[in-house]
DNA sequence: CGGACAATAGACCGCTTGGTTCAGTTCCGG
DNA sequence: CCGGAACTGAACCAAGCGGTCTATTGTCCG
């Protein structure tokens, strides 16, 4: 009780975590079987269920942590005095980058493929990973607003077009394999094009 | 060999498709057990297989039918006459529609979850649809670009925004059960959005 | 009307799965 | 160095899986 442990009851926990989360991302929640998981984990069945109840549960905490992982890698808004341009565009580049991952598109895939079997695993998605950077933009746009950086009417929708902008073609073609990789010059055209368009809607300097 | 059938061998063929639809798209491919599929094609395993040799090829086709289904419903641009604003709300109203309907979802879901183990249900799922969307957007745009109707320097981006604006929350909601429905008002609202910002960007009036 | 043959239903097979059990081993604080 | 808790490995179970096989039904042509 002293140390690091209250809820685990044992020193494999972290391993079976770590077994479960390798396998359960390369292949889904059917395509993962346990064995698999001891065996990836270098742990024996009777460990793994003494941790978890079933395999259902295991899954669950696996998919919640890397939702919170997701959540630590997502976008802030520290530096609010430069101008939107330039905050943006360090924003959007979080976002592109998250969503041309290995690591967001096996989360992404895998929080799809079960969402509807765990509707849970779909909302902690949505929590920690489109829903957080909504919130945050959302706050930084209110901000921006407020300084008369920007002029936006929608501003729910604005944060919604932005995110969106900088995923374009970035996350789709990732997720079906027809880019293996996007260079970091190629997010940038796409984030500097989200900018661009971004600013001629909602700059103050066009308003129609 | 007179009446319809030609490639298809029995007249249950249709039963057999049909039913694999229904419970792949519900179920997903692991979630699907060929007893279900049999039962709810009203049809014997023995029937199935003489079909299909196995489970597989079965998903395969019935995943492809439904890319082919998702192309007839893509966007079309005929009526190029008009002004952009009215033809990019028209398409963009189709582009929302198919994101958050019951039947796109289903698709996009099995399709992503699959991607890995079926990289032919990827390419395919993205040709006929993020794909084929984009494509005909170009067209479309070029066509109004040497009309002197936009001014557009990189139309592949200008394409994918469009498209990913119009997709603009409804799709990700609607994929994590965060909205049940979406209704036309507010789907329309997001493709007005989408609209004013392309053209605010991409309008031959404002050139900076 | 009858016989040949394809289509069918569903019992059946071998195998993998998630989950349990238990006798024995390792680890660690006191 | 001891005692108890954590861990192991393998064997084991029932259930469900994809796929096959056979006995029966239905159909069509002479």
């Amino acid at each position: 009780m002293t140390t690091t442990a209250k809820v685990k009851r044992g020193r494999k926990f972290d391993q079976v975590i770590e077994g479960a989360r390798r396998v359960f991302l390369r292949d889904g929640f059917d395509g993962a079987s346990v064995d698999d998981i001891t065996r990836e984990a270098g742990v024996s069945k009777a460990t793994l269920y003494s941790y978890f109840p079933d395999k259902r549960l295991l899954f669950l905490e696996v998919a919640k942590g890397e939702c919170r992982r997701q959540a630590e890698t997502a976008v802030e808004f520290d530096d609010t005095d430069s101008a939107p341009e330039t905050v943006l565009t360090i924003a959007g580049r979080r976002i592109a980058e998250l969503a041309s991952s290995d690591f967001g598109r096996s989360v992404f895939r895998v929080c799809v493929a079960e969402a509807e079997r765990f509707p849970e695993i779909g909302h902690e998605f949505y929590k920690s990973g489109p829903g957080l950077v909504r919130q945050r933009l959302i706050a930084y746009l209110e901000g921006a607003v407020a300084r008369g950086q920007l002029a936006i009417d929608d501003i729910p929708l604005a944060a919604a077009q932005f995110a969106e902008l900088c995923r374009a073609e970035v996350h789709v073609r990732r997720l079906f394999h027809l880019d293996e990789t996007f260079s970091a010059k190629r997010r940038d055209g796409i984030v500097r094009g989200a900018v661009e368009m971004f600013m001629s809607r909602y700059g103050v300097r066009n308003r129609d």
